[in-house]
DNA sequence: CACAGTACCTTGTATCACAAAGTACCTGTG
DNA sequence: CACAGGTACTTTGTGATACAAGGTACTGTG
């Protein structure tokens, strides 16, 4: 196990909730979500993204529809549908209450170590 | 996939930090950590901890001794060695650059819901 | 010895991120 | 038409993880 593992494992789950947020603004698709996840600093591949649309979309979360390109080949544009907005509204709210978890025991190791209760 | 598998998987990784926080002040045994995980708000039970305790000591970050218990089976008692606490901050670099990121596409959500550059 | 409580460990399942390779479409060139 | 280059979407296989469920082992009491 290194670090590097350990990132990729604290991403998991938090790469789903950031796709639904960025879907829940408008129509997209794939490139867009890739260049709107690099300005947030989290990298991601296509292996990635593609089957993580899928299993959204299996969920019912996801819609999507072709859309010509004028360079290229036709695009799949993604949006939420709305069991997919209730499902994000649920998942920002177990964001918050995880950040809140984290911070808790960051601030007690803080605390513990200015004021140590049993100093051996 | 339903919100509670989501909330499985939001909080991988996430786990694996907490604990090696619990752990950098001072000496702990299981119960102790999942104590201080309930106290969290993060509900963790017993065929998570072990096998976790396991991979960490495994990778040289943590280590511990038998400490006989005045009611019941000795116990095993964990400290972070000197790599676990390398470890543990570069996690907790992680940490804040995985909250600012989140942070970034919330807010970029909120800002474009608010002033929407395309109004179809 | 039976029993309850405490503490630690193991096995099997479902899920996920990612690398790597593949499929398919469009445009431009000769 | 053949071909090359770019774009977009898809599939397969690997390693890692949380959890449920069940198991092992130590201690004190009657």
């Amino acid at each position: 196990m290194n670090i590097e593992n350990a990132q990729v494992q604290m991403r998991k789950g938090i790469l789903e909730f950031c796709i639904l947020h960025i879907i829940s603004r408008g129509e997209v698709y794939a490139s867009d979500m890739l260049d709107e996840l690099t300005s947030a600093q989290i990298m991601v591949v296509e292996g990635t993204l593609y089957p993580l649309l899928t299993r959204l979309k299996n969920s019912g979360w996801l819609e999507y529809k072709w859309v010509e390109s004028s360079s290229g080949p036709p695009r799949k544009y993604y949006i939420l549908t709305k069991e997919g907005k209730e499902f994000l509204e649920a998942m920002q709210a177990t964001w918050f209450e995880l950040a809140d978890s984290v911070s808790y025991v960051i601030k007690r190791t803080e605390d513990l170590s200015t004021k140590p209760s049993n100093p051996s």
